[in-house]
RNA sequence: GCUCCCAUCGUCUAGCGGUCAGGACGCCGCCCUCUCAAGGCGGAAACCGGGGUUCAAUUCCCCGUGGGAGCGCCA
């Protein structure tokens, strides 16, 4: 594989926990980078110092770390273009900004925050956009002295050249036009010094040499804005994808309140990294032929990732077929990628027999309280047994468990001989055999194969519900 | 309000003017099997509405409808 320039980025603000909107959002990216050779960044966009904090960044790198997606520039991992941190950039930015100033592209602005909303509401009760009214757009030099003499702190305001059209080829929906007099002015820069996002989210890019961007398609129209920057200060463009919506059961944007989970809530559930990341590749981007339904592992997603393979369409996310991808990622899953579920068993279930119960029942669970609750039934208390469960047992009758205690000291933890017996002693086979039996020692009619289930099962265990089964065969309901 | 994006089975999608509109997941059935699951085979299931262009439209154009985005000193 030739070595590329190609770089990618995932730029969250650490505001708060990491969804699956901006995981699927790193996850693309993370597989554009490796498709093609080329590298992963994570920078952190942390200028709104009211909303940033230290803890959701590192739960951030950590949810990554969990989901494998690890990068490859960028904080904790060093490169040559950090700092990372958007908020340890000012010194780098200033010289942009005086820039931009001394070539009457940037101007102070003075208007209050009150000031700029009392603006758009008059704009949109008489009908119109809101717009930046260009107030401090001319001042002189005079007038912009006495505002500051008078303690007015200004944000700075990019001049959106007029009468022009930003057209740009978007990755996901081709060649994009916007005009510039749709565009109004926008703050660069905050009162308060931090750069505001428009600027410092496109400089960055530019400034640590991020080749391609796939985002939200929320930032479709902020492109223009970015371009017109990054050629004011003749900086390298990106190429910019704008990936589709992430839906939920509503049709509405996925959020918290229609279905959204975190990166924490999955892995406290017990879903597996690999489950989420096949399934949340395939929305929104069409794996074809033998792949499709295939369970692959990061390289694997990458190597057939194409952007023109992206969907614009919004994608409803559904549980359902997320749990499709936690039955493969169980069932391939290794002894270590499943030894957190052992460790959350509960003490009715002996140290040393622990693997051989996950073993037993593998192939019947997807989270570790499935595990755990086939745990308590080896090796607690049964729950209350279910309304079809006990007519099983009826009908089998209490000469069938009868005969199934006689026969259980000598077939101690060995299910076909059980079987065997209590078939020879009452003639039942097939489902007549199995299907007491199954009731009776675990309490369900269906679940794993019976024999490793029964070799783990205590004899003392084993023996209370088969008598609790033939006590409940003699009564009537 | 203006501008922009989007619309194919229940869900994710393939399609880029002529296809019995294909695949996956889910669902149903059969095989395998003590049951559940896995695996194999099969089945049902979709082009938002109207108009136009064309010999021919899911596909191209227009309008509508519905969904969404931006117009923040959030990102």
């Amino acid at each position: 594989m030739t070595p590329t320039n190609v770089k990618t980025r995932f730029a969250p603000s650490p505001t708060g926990r990491m969804h699956l909107g901006n995981l699927r959002t790193a996850l693309f990216n993370a597989l554009l980078a490796r498709s093609r050779g080329g590298r992963f960044l994570l920078r952190l966009e942390d200028t709104d110092e009211s909303r940033s904090s230290g803890a959701h960044a590192q739960t951030l790198m950590a949810d990554l770390r969990w989901m494998g997606l690890h990068w490859d520039e960028g904080p904790e991992a060093g490169g040559e273009a950090g700092p990372y941190h958007q908020s340890e950039r000012g010194a780098v930015y200033e010289r942009y900004y005086r820039a931009l100033e001394a070539a009457d592209q940037a101007y102070p602005c003075f208007c209050t925050e009150r000031e700029l909303e009392l603006s758009r509401k008059a704009q949109r009760a008489a009908g119109k956009p809101p717009r930046y009214a260009g107030t401090c757009a001319h001042l002189t030099a005079e007038e912009r002295e006495r505002r500051r003499a008078e303690g007015r702190r200004p944000t700075l305001r990019f001049r959106v050249p007029a009468e022009e059209t930003v057209v740009f080829h978007d990755l996901v929906r081709g060649e994009q036009r916007f005009p510039t007099d749709e565009i109004g002015d926008f703050i660069i820069r905050r009162a308060d010094g931090t750069a505001a996002f428009f600027f410092c989210n496109a400089v960055d890019d530019a400034l640590m040499g991020v080749s391609h961007v796939l985002r939200g398609e929320d930032h479709l129209t902020n492109t223009p804005r970015q371009l017109l920057l990054l050629r004011a200060l003749d900086l390298p463009q990106p190429e910019y994808g704008h990936i589709n919506l992430i839906t939920g059961d509503d049709g509405a944007p996925l959020s918290k309140r229609n279905g959204s989970l975190s990166v924490a809530e999955l892995r406290e559930a017990g879903w597996l990294p690999e489950a989420v990341l096949n399934y949340l590749a395939r929305l929104g981007h069409h794996y074809t032929g033998e792949v499709e339904s295939q369970l692959l592992d990061l390289q694997g997603l990458a190597d057939a990732f194409r952007t023109d393979a992206l969907g614009r369409a919004p994608a409803r996310f559904d549980r359902h077929q997320l749990s499709h991808w936690q039955q493969l990622a169980v069932h391939r899953a290794d002894e270590a990628t499943l030894a957190p579920w052992l460790e959350r068993l509960d003490d009715a279930v002996p140290a040393d027999r622990r693997r051989a119960l996950l073993a037993a029942v593998r192939d019947n669970i997807l989270f570790p309280d499935d595990l755990a609750a086939w745990g308590q039934r080896v090796f607690g208390p049964l729950p209350a047994l279910a309304p079809d469960t006990e007519a099983v047992i009826r009908d089998a009758g209490p000469a069938f468990y009868e005969a199934a205690l006689a026969e259980l000291e000598t077939t101690a933890g060995d299910f076909p001989a059980l079987a065997k017996a209590v078939r020879k002693a009452t003639g039942a086979k097939g489902r007549q055999l199995f299907m007491p039996l199954r009731a009776a020692l675990t309490g369900l009619c269906r679940g794993p194969e019976l024999g490793p289930v029964y070799a783990l099962m205590p004899v003392d265990i084993a023996r209370c519900r088969l008598e609790q089964a033939r006590e409940l065969a003699a009564t009537t309901p």
